[in-house]
DNA sequence: GATGAATGAGATTTCATTCAT
DNA sequence: AATGAATGAAATCTCATTCAT
């Protein structure tokens, strides 16, 4: 109202993002040590601030789980779409193991990963669905192979980063060399038909 | 594993096998159903027993989920050495499609399956080794996969089939068929070394 | 199941009663006391029982507060069915001074009485339709007077008992004095029509 | 209260009223809407204004809702004058008419009303002491009814209101002709003492 | 003087485990 | 040996009030 202050609105913001920064790094350092049944006083305390503070932020604790993966698709989507720009087709490859060497650090949250956050999932398989197809167009990937198959496959690059994260941090990569392998064009086809786009988003919207 | 007492007590021991079993089948229904999330007094519910009941057969929680862990793997050892008598090396895979099978119709414990009761795990592992020996003797599966690879391999399976056994309960199929066309014998090798024996018993021992 | 105790099922139950009893007197002191904004943590320790006792026996503050009003509806239709027996319809009088004094010295959940449990609510209701039939019959209330407005009645007695309780706790005497003289017969009508039941019932389901 | 600051504080004063007299606007929708209970957060949103000014206004939610009920009292008090005017002794009436009405659209703080703010509770009463002598001296009310009865009848009123006014927003008109029926000179006098002013007194100081 | 972010105690509810009967 | 009632320590969420900007 006065005019006293040349900049009108946004400095009192200015610890609030502060502050939902110091919550979402402390929210990732606890979950990624205690998984996602620890506290929220705990985040709340790592983040040296109080409750209301947090629950201002996150109205309740799947809402600060959600904004975790948020931040972790924001990147993923990055990732894709540096990995579109690679030659020859190996744009998926590069994506898979770009991305998956990301969620091993970030691994607080991964059982929410792909199962929250409807429309950037979707954005992000609409992506890694290019990539495929470009994979594909390049013979570098079975024809065969769908996109509901390769989501599978990051369900299991996350089961894998997860079991394995404390006590051998690289074992995915191996993990992704065989499922790699699989894709790869082969003799005859994979033997069951594979997820409907249907049942995987049913999957998807809670599971 | 204790000697049994002289002769009073064995009508109670009678009882106290058929409460054991009664819990151990009520603990599968409600897990399967609610998760591992679901409360033991619901367990002792649908078993028909008091808690103090449940509480004398599985000191803990956790020693109740252990004992449903052994129960299938217990089955899974079996179907490990019925698949060694398939002829032409195909046992692994005959084995990869029984147990998983059996796993999509048990998955309450699956969180914990392979995490548990370290004698079990390496005696079924064991198993899959000679299964995996047998193979790769008949030329069906790459000469550079270990057994740790498959330990991998069941915790990829065992992801998928969590995810999806409400709305897709024959996915793990297709994503089967992916992981065993990675394993078959290919041009060249997989590109990173595999996890180390020692690395996956730490991961066993508690992950 | 052995043959060593002669009743069979009933003792386990004896502490529970008891307890259940002790909540029930120690939810009316509280809330007599601090009103139904009291925690429920403070009617556990002054029932000397801890707070999962407390939910064992009421699943919800609600149920609590539930309890107790069904506690003063039982006594309150007793009373309706005692002063039904009055000579000359004097049972309605009797019936209101009766329950009114019972409720002043049980304040706490007043706020609640009348609004919750509808079944007892309908049952109470309809033996003081009676005993309002019965007083019209003799003459001693005006027939314009529907049970409607008897149970507008009782809410004003219910605020008056709240409000002075403290300070002056017969003070619901004279005002009741007061209602009685509007509710016998008179030169002419009330003036504006009575509820309806259709509202009433709404305004009991919730209010 | 305090005498005016000398010259440059008057147009800070005036948007201090203007803000004062939003933040009383919504206090009364959010109270009439959502009960005592709402949050002074929710009205300050409501009012347009941060959390600071309306605490720099009232300093507590007591103050707050103190100064909606010394609202109320300003207009009843008002009516209590206007009813004065009326002839034949009916002002009383018609004074109990028209304030109802008026509670019964500002029911939010009708909890409160009557027992904070003695000095203008004081100042009601005293006018409506003048209207009940008026209507006893015209024969139109009973001569053993006292000010404190009135009082009780108000507060009588008052609950009425505050059950019925969602879902029957009249029905304290129907209430009132019982009350008012009770309040006719009758054969005989009430059966209990009227309340005293000094026990009424101890009642309005914090009930 | 105004803003609204931060506080943190406290409310209800849950549940693995213990223990009196 | 069985029962299931009791325990009490969290966990999440709320909100009146304070205070930095």
């Amino acid at each position: 109202m006065t005019p006293e202050a040349p900049v009108p609105s946004r400095p009192l913001r200015r610890d609030a993002v502060e502050n939902r920064d110091r919550l979402l790094a402390a929210a990732n350092q606890v979950f990624d040590e205690q998984g996602l049944d620890a506290s929220v006083a705990e985040v709340a305390r790592v983040a040296g601030v109080g409750m209301g503070t947090l629950y201002r932020r996150f109205p309740t604790k799947d809402a600060l789980i959600d904004a975790l993966v948020h931040q972790i698709l924001d990147i993923t989507i990055e990732m894709a779409t540096q990995a579109a720009t690679e030659p020859d087709g190996t744009g998926l490859e590069r994506f898979l193991e770009l991305s998956s060497a990301y969620q091993a650090q970030h691994p607080g949250c991964l059982p929410r990963l792909w199962n929250t956050d409807h429309a950037m999932v979707r954005k992000a398989r609409r992506r890694i669905a290019d990539l495929l197809a470009e994979a594909q167009h390049h013979g570098r990937i079975r024809p065969d192979l769908t996109n509901t198959d390769l989501t599978l496959v990051m369900f299991s690059i996350r089961a894998i980063v997860a079991t394995t994260r404390m006590h051998a941090p690289d074992a995915w990569r191996r993990h992704l060399d065989l499922l790699i392998a699989g894709m790869r064009p082969g003799p005859g086809e994979l033997g069951h038909p594979p997820l409907s786009q249907a049942d995987l988003d049913r999957i998807l919207t809670r599971a």
